[in-house]
DNA sequence: TGAAATGTTGGGGCG
DNA sequence: ACGCCCCAACATTTC
């Protein structure tokens, strides 16, 4: 076996997981004859989760993670892709950087070609396999699919990566006006006569959850389609919408997103065609809408090629001098704000959200994470944290940018002394209350005057509501105005 | 991708 | 008619 020629390419799937516009699929198209497809269940990021106190856990104490099942389910829709071709997808258990020499070795494989990851982790993990087998004279090969522009391909006219969103934004703008087609010069057809065919007796099947340690796949529902064919449902969903993005997507009580934030992550659907399809011919039909919504996407990538770049955001603050910050170590009121119930009716229904479904409504990941760095004091990294374990999309940069945005200690944050007003902001995006009682049904029969602040509401009127403040629902568990003034000197202290 | 504090303006009530 | 006050509405500055 050893002896034996190499041929052919492995691609490894990780936030690829899709047969059409993919562009490491592209490349082994373009490279070689042969073409074989993989994915590893990674324990290097799996077994911190198994081992995390508060994740998701059945009666068995097994481990639900609606992310697990949803790379499942679109694992198990590329393999029939892949079987109607009269292949498979390859899918291992296990750690990568061992997984994938093994894989190599057993195939004979000439070419490792993936698309590129650029957290920091992923970087080193790709480089430690990388060095693997190249010993074995194995080539690593990755290529840019998951974004537009990549590592240092925006740079500002001093060479050095942008850090405020707006010149970046505009520099994206005008280099992807420039540029050529989107498409994708492959067809599923060159796919087909280039895949291995695998005979029957290889053993090549998916794991199951509970080789992994997981629940059954069916304990917690997912509310958004898994697959690709589930980001084009979405797609096509969110087109008839997008023209009123701009409107309604800070309405929480709206379905105003794209709710492709899960698709993009895992790369069911790839970048290039959602642009695609957002900008329809050309730069002059963009809407208002679908300009709001693209802006979001350069933010996805400004975050990204932070990251990158600035690596040390992933451990703290971007301005290191916010590093100093006094944060209120507080364990009694971190849970309240974790289970939502701080007693603010908009923050507790943001959190509930999360904690009910794995997704949060944009506007209330702002409104949350403010609320915790500003009102309670908490260190940002700890509700990084719990984002991260608990976000369907949870993806790094993004989790990260936004935190930092919303604590002030970020690259082109909100100043410091911008801080939310929950009750202001619960009327301005929820007037009616709305998505408040869609997740704090116990505050149904309050009407919309006191919906944002239950605690001021009459007697009177809370007991018509049936609601006694402090049983029911808690009382605030700070109180704003002076949770601002001792936020403002610990922010002023830690900048001076 | 704020909010609060402070400043300014202008209309209406009223002596 | 006039000045004065009140205060809402808007504008600016400050955090």
């Amino acid at each position: 076996m050893e002896n034996n020629v190499k041929s052919g390419s492995l691609v490894w799937l990780r936030r690829d997981l899709r047969l059409e516009d993919n562009k490491a699929i592209e490349k082994a198209l373009n490279i070689d004859n042969s073409i074989t497809l993989c994915f590893v269940f990674d324990k290097e990021i799996l077994n911190p989760l198994l081992s995390e106190p508060l994740a998701i856990r059945d009666s068995n104490n097994l481990l639900m993670d609606r992310r697990i099942s949803f790379i499942y389910h679109s694992l198990r829709e590329l393999d029939l892709q892949l079987k109607e071709m009269g292949s498979l997808l390859i899918v291992k258990y296990g750690f990568s950087s061992e997984i994938i020499p093994e894989l190599v070795k057993k195939l004979n494989i000439k070419n490792l070609v993936c698309s590129s990851d650029y957290e920091p982790s992923a970087i080193s993990r790709d480089l430690k396999i990388k060095n693997i087998i190249k010993e074995n004279g194995v080539n690593f090969i990755s290529v840019k699919d998951q974004c537009i522009f990549e590592k240092k391909e925006i740079l500002s006219k001093s060479n050095t990566p942008y850090t405020v969103f707006t010149p970046y934004k505009n520099s994206w703008m005008k280099k992807f006006f420039l540029m050529g087609s989107l498409d994708s010069n492959y067809k599923k057809k060159d796919l087909s006569q280039k895949i291995l065919q695998f005979t029957k007796n290889e053993n090549f099947l998916l794991p199951s959850f509970q080789e992994m340690g997981f629940s059954n796949e069916n304990s917690l529902p997912l509310e958004i389609k898994c697959g690709s064919s589930g980001a084009r449902f979405h797609l096509k969903k969110f087109l008839n919408i997008i023209n009123s993005y701009k409107l309604n997507r800070d309405f929480p009580a709206l379905s105003g997103t794209s709710h492709l934030s899960i698709h993009l992550r895992f790369g069911t659907i790839s970048i290039r065609m959602l642009i695609k399809e957002v900008l329809g011919k050309n730069q002059e039909t963009l809407t208002e809408g679908s300009e709001t919504w693209l802006s979001e996407l350069v933010w996805r990538e400004f975050y990204m090629q932070i990251l990158f770049n600035f690596p040390h955001v992933s451990k703290g603050c971007f301005k290191k001098h916010y590093d100093s910050i006094k944060w209120i170590s507080s364990d009694l009121l971190f849970e309240k704000w974790r289970q939502g119930s701080t007693g603010y009716p908009i923050i507790d229904a943001g959190m509930r959200q999360l904690n009910q479904t794995g997704f949060m409504h944009n506007r209330l990941r702002m409104l949350t994470a403010s609320f915790l760095t500003k009102d309670l004091g908490i260190d940002w990294q700890k509700g990084e944290k719990y984002f991260a374990l608990k976000l369907n999309d949870f993806d790094l940069s993004a989790n990260n940018g936004g935190w930092q945005w919303a604590a002030s200690t970020g690259c082109d944050a909100q100043p410091y002394f911008r801080i939310f007003n929950p009750i202001t902001q619960s009327k301005k995006f929820d007037p009616e209350g709305k998505y408040i009682k869609k997740f704090i049904p116990e505050l149904n029969n309050l009407s919309s005057k006191y919906i944002h602040t239950p605690w001021l509401a009459p007697n009177h009127i809370l007991k018509e509501a049936g609601i006694i403040i402090g049983l029911d629902y808690p009382n605030p568990s700070v109180e704003h105005s002076s949770a601002r003034v001792s936020t403002l000197k610990r922010y002023n202290e830690a900048k001076n």
